[in-house]
DNA sequence: CGTTTGACGGTCC
DNA sequence: CGGACCGCCAAAC
């Protein structure tokens, strides 16, 4: 069987391994995959629903630590609720602590 | 196959 | 602080 994998299944692989509690970032991920552009994580993602394996998408968020990403979710305000479900604190759409629980592929991987 | 799009990032003002 | 602009690059149209 031939795999052919595309750069967001990389994301995917990446993104799933970030554990419970902790969050990335697009570019952190873009630039452990050596993608040059953090849009690509960000596209990968939108895909990401189409997935049979779900992605913790609501772990991602840009590199202020915004949840920048919410509104492409089923509801505005379910990425923050999964987040705060994991217990992380979000305020004004915004992860905080963010630099405490950031998790960096390069650093950590 | 050219143009547009995008859940970003950085710089500039 | 926020708006404007550019770069980045693959997918979608």
């Amino acid at each position: 069987m031939k795999e052919e994998i595309s750069f967001f299944e990389k994301v995917y692989k990446v993104v799933r391994r970030v554990p419970y509690g902790r969050v990335t970032t697009y570019g952190a991920v873009a630039d452990y995959l050596d993608l040059g552009s953090a849009r690509m994580v960000g596209w990968a993602m939108n895909k990401s629903f189409g997935e049979d394996k779900a992605v913790p998408a609501h772990r991602v968020v840009n590199r202020k630590g915004e949840l920048t990403g919410r509104n492409h979710f089923s509801s505005p305000t379910m990425m923050q609720e999964l987040l705060e479900n994991e217990g992380i604190v979000i305020q004004k759409n915004t992860v905080q602590q963010f630099e405490k629980l950031f998790w960096n592929p390069s650093q950590e991987l």
